[in-house]
DNA sequence: TTGACACATTCCCATATCGGAATATGTTTT
DNA sequence: AAAACATATTCCGATATGGGAATGTGTCAA
């Protein structure tokens, strides 16, 4: 088997630093090509390679408009990834509260446990 | 130049499915490689590579116990995904909001509007 | 129609990436 | 020390990917 699922899927299409910046200017409202490529400073094809990928996984829509298309970011194509990262919420916060209930545990020392090894350096 | 920054971003290092099941599984607690090879059904040399990469950029945390080495997901690491994501939130609910009043609009037609163009289908 | 303008697509190249097989490394057991 | 075990790394081949240059396509203006 030569290589697993690539494009066509969002978490793919938002590795790549450029079209997350497209993304995030796209976001407040539709714009032209041409406005994507001087606010990134980058070449005219490679914006519009970028919108062609963002396009294909349903991250951006497009729209006539005389002689150019207007872009914008459909924001709901994100929630799946904003989802996804938030099923490990739980884990994280988890992680927070024992580094807090240990700091916790140094500033109130010989509650039934060992004595800290190091004094909390108070906050300058 | 293929991708731009490659591995040490947690975006890139999440765009591959294998990593996600890996994190996923890795998440509620420490693992030998072993389990996620038998949970995940992948190669063992994949596994370890994927584990290297998620170790790079701080996905996951490694511990030696004996012979094998014990991972685990590093959960905060997922946060900046988290944050990232989070600020499409207000446009995503934008359209949401758009959506459902457009809907509202169509089920109480003649209020200051024009009438709606398709009368809405009965369900069923 | 012709030309200008705004984008999109194609071609080529250098580089990554993944999977598989083979091999290397580190640790425990005998 | 040798063998067994658990995992990591390396090598290879096939495929993707992104950038740049050149070219194609669609639309408006003269």
């Amino acid at each position: 088997m030569p290589r697993a699922a690539t494009s066509s899927d969002v978490f793919n299409a938002v590795a790549e630093p450029q079209r997350r910046a497209i993304l995030t200017f796209l976001a407040p409202g539709e714009r032209p090509v041409g406005d994507v490529v001087r606010a990134l400073g980058v070449a005219q094809p490679s914006v519009s390679k970028h919108l062609r990928v963002l396009r294909d996984v349903g991250l951006v829509r497009a729209r006539r408009e005389g002689r150019q298309m207007l872009y914008r970011t459909d924001a709901g194509g994100i929630r799946p990834l904003y989802e996804w990262a938030g099923t490990f919420e739980r884990y994280w916060e988890r992680q927070l509260r024992r580094i807090k209930d240990r700091a916790e545990a140094e500033r109130r020392p010989a509650r039934g446990g060992d004595p800290p090894q190091k004094s909390v350096k108070p906050k300058h």
